[in-house]
DNA sequence: ACAATGTGTGCAATCGTTTGCGTAAATAAA
DNA sequence: TTTATTTACGCAAACGATTGCACACATTGT
C-alpha cells in the first residue's frame, strides 16, 4: 500500500554518495562541488524525495514550527490574525500548529503542552484564561509572544509586560471622542460584555479621553453575554437613558446592539450614534455602515512573527508594542439630530 | 539560559530504573508493576518531563498531526470549518497544522510538500485550484479529504470522487425554491461571483429546483468579483430587470449586494427579496436579517476529522459524504409586496 | 528439589537527519 | 619530486523515543 517513503539513503545510494553529501548537497552547502550539487538535486526530484522533518528536528533540537493559540478562529478579528501570522510565518518557513484554547483552562494547559511537545520555535497567545507566568512557564524555553488587549496585566501596567503585542486602544478611543465631540455627540455611554481584560482597558480608555475633552463620564452598560439577548436588555435601558451616542467594545457588540436596538425602536443613527472597535469586515457593509477602529489585526499577526523571529534568531528579548489604530468614520456616526419636539417615536 | 528540556534519560535515572521502563510506564503498559508505574509518574511529572514528539514521529513513522489547508480563514465558512476540525482533532489527541493556500498553485504546492514533511498522518483541504490527483500525488501516501463544493470534478460527477465531504447544494436550493415559490416568489436571479466551481453548482442546483417546480430558468448575475464595486453593477442590472427575490450563491455575496441594492434605493426586502447560502453569523443580526440555507461548518469540519481516522486507523477507504442544509427563514423574503401602482420610489 | 510458568525490567536496534572531524585526491608552492 | 594547501567527500556519533527479545527472579505445580 504505502511504498514507504524515500529518505537521504535512497537519495545517496542512486547518486553514489554518502548520506552526508546529499544532505550538504541539497542545503547547499558549499563544500559541495556545484556539479554534485546539481546531480543529487536533479535525483532527489526525480525521487520525489522529501525531508523528514521529524529526523531533522530531532537532531537540530528545534522545529521551525511556531504555536498560535487562540479563543477562536471563528471571531473575524482573530481570524485576521491568524491570516497574517500564518502568511508572515510561510514567507519564512516556518509552519504553525494551531489550537483553540475556547476560554477553557485545561483545555489551553493541554494545547500549550501540546506546543512544548512540538518544541515549536515560539508561541503567540490570544486572548489566554491562563496566567502569563503560568503559560511561560509551560513553554520554557521557547519565546512566547501575547496578543492582543486581553493581556494586559490586571494591574493595569502597560510596559511591564514583556512579548505583549496590542492595538492602541487609548489613542483608538481618544479618536473616538474627538470625532464624537467634534460631531456634537455630549451624552455618551459604553457598552462591553462582561468577561475579559479588553473592555475594561478600553472602558479606561474612553473615560480617559472623555476626561481629556473636558467630558462627563460615559454611563456605562454591561451585557451579560454578548449575544441578542444579553444586547436585548443592553438595548431596553438604552432606550431608558437615551445618550447621543454608545460606544460599544468591539464591532460584534456594536452590530449586536444595532439589531436589537433597532428590535425596540430605536434609530441608528436617527436616536443614538453607535461606533464599535476593530473595523471587522462586515462593519463596511451593516446597515447603516459602522463606524469603527480599524486594527489592521492582520498586520498584528505578521508584525508577532516578525517579533518570535528576531527573539529567536537574533536572541533578543521580546518587547511589546502597540499598534497603531486609525478611526474609520461611515453611517452610524453623523452628529446627533437636532431633537426639537417630537419625543414620542413608538414603532 | 535554556537549561535543556527534561528527557526520559533524565527520568529514568531519577527514578533508576531504564529509559524503556519509563516509556512504558508512561504509556501505561500493562508489563509495568502498578507501584513503578506510579513511581515514575510522580517523577516525570516533578520533572516536568514533556515528551519530544519528533523522536517518537521518528521511530513510530507517523505524526499524529493533521494539515488543514484552506483558502483563507478569514472567510467565516472556513473558519468555521477549521474550528471544528481543531476541536474534533484535539479531541482525538492530534494536531493540526494549518496553511493558508490563498488560491495561488505556488503557495499551495508549498504548502502540501510541507505536509508532507511533517508526514502528517492526514490532511484536509478546502477550496484549492490543484488538481485533485497533483493534490493526492504530492501527499501520498497520506490520505486525503476535500471539502466543500468546490471540488466537484469539472465533470459534473458527484460520488466519483471519492474523500469529499460538501454541503448538500441540491438539496438546500431545493428548500430555498420550495420557500420562495410557496410564498409567491416568481421571477427569480441568480447572483454569484465569476471564480470557483461553487457558484455553478449551485446554480445548477438552482436551476434544477426551479425546473422542478416548473419554473423558467432564473436570470443569472456574475459579478466580476465579490467586493462592493463588483456587486455595484449587479445592483445596478437588477435595478433594471427587477425580479422577485434574488438567490445569492453565497452570505457574503447577498450581503454585499444587500447593501449595493440600498445604495441603488432598492429596498430589502419590499422591493426585493434575497436569499443567501451558508449562514454565516451576520446573517442573524444583518438589516434586515438573511434568510439562507445554514450548512454547520463546524460540523464539517469535525466529520473530516471522522473520515480521516478511519480511513487511518481503520484502513478504510475515505468516502464521500453530503452533509444536510436546512433552511433558515428570517426577514429577507417575506412574501413579495403585493405590487399595486406606486412604481417610482427614489431615493 | 526441579522444572515449568509468570512477572517485571533491561539491552540494544531503529527511525532519518545533521555535522564535526578525518582523509584521499587534486592543486599549488617549494 | 617533495611538501603544503585546498577541495570534495565519507565516517560515525549524536538527537530522544519505542519495542522485540532476552533475562533474572519469584511463584507454582509435581
Amino acid at each position: 500500500m504505502s511504498p514507504r517513503r524515500v529518505t537521504l539513503v535512497d537519495v545517496a545510494e542512486r547518486a553514489s554518495v554518502s548520506v552526508a553529501t546529499v544532505s550538504r548537497a541539497l542545503s547547499g552547502d558549499p563544500q559541495i562541488s556545484q556539479a554534485t550539487q546539481l546531480r543529487v538535486r536533479q535525483i532527489a526530484d526525480n525521487l520525489k524525495y522529501v525531508p523528514n522533518v521529524a529526523a531533522r528536528n530531532l537532531v537540530l533540537q528545534s522545529s521551525a514550527t511556531f504555536g498560535l493559540m487562540t479563543p477562536d478562529v471563528t471571531d473575524p478579528v482573530h481570524g485576521q490574525v491568524v491570516t497574517g501570522f500564518q502568511q508572515q510565518a510561510a514567507e519564512h518557513d516556518y509552519s504553525v500548529i494551531l489550537s483553540n484554547g475556547l476560554g477553557d483552562d485545561d483545555t489551553e494547559r493541554r494545547a500549550l503542552r501540546e506546543f512544548a511537545a512540538h518544541r515549536v520555535a515560539g508561541v503567540a497567545v490570544m486572548g489566554s484564561v491562563l496566567p502569563q507566568v503560568e503559560v511561560k512557564r509551560i513553554l520554557s524555553p521557547s519565546p512566547v509572544l501575547f496578543i492582543g488587549s486581553e493581556h494586559v496585566p490586571a494591574t493595569g501596567g502597560v510596559d511591564r509586560a514583556r512579548g505583549c503585542l496590542r492595538p492602541d486602544d487609548r489613542d483608538g478611543m481618544k479618536q473616538v471622542v474627538d470625532h464624537l465631540i467634534d460631531r456634537g455627540y455630549r451624552k455618551i455611554a459604553y457598552v462591553s460584555g462582561s468577561t475579559g481584560a479588553t473592555k475594561i482597558i478600553r472602558r479606561d480608555a474612553l473615560v480617559a479621553a472623555l476626561a481629556e475633552r473636558n467630558q462627563p463620564e460615559p454611563v456605562v452598560h454591561r451585557a451579560d453575554d454578548v449575544d441578542a439577548e444579553g444586547l436585548r436588555v443592553v438595548a431596553a435601558s438604552i432606550r431608558k437613558t437615551r445618550p447621543d451616542a454608545v460606544v460599544c467594545y468591539d464591532d460584534k457588540t456594536a452590530l449586536l446592539l444595532m439589531d436589537e436596538l433597532r428590535a425596540v425602536g430605536l434609530k441608528v443613527p436617527d436616536d443614538v450614534g453607535v461606533v464599535g472597535f476593530d473595523d471587522i469586515p462586515f462593519a463596511r457593509i451593516s446597515n447603516p455602515r459602522l463606524t469603527s477602529v480599524s486594527q489592521r489585526a492582520d498586520e498584528l499577526g505578521r508584525v508577532s512573527v516578525d517579533h518570535l523571529l528576531s527573539t529567536i534568531e537574533r536572541g533578543k528579548l521580546p518587547v511589546s508594542q502597540l499598534m497603531p489604530v486609525t478611526l474609520v468614520i461611515r453611517e452610524t456616526t453623523p452628529g446627533p439630530v437636532k431633537r426639537t419636539r417630537k419625543k414620542g417615536k413608538h414603532s
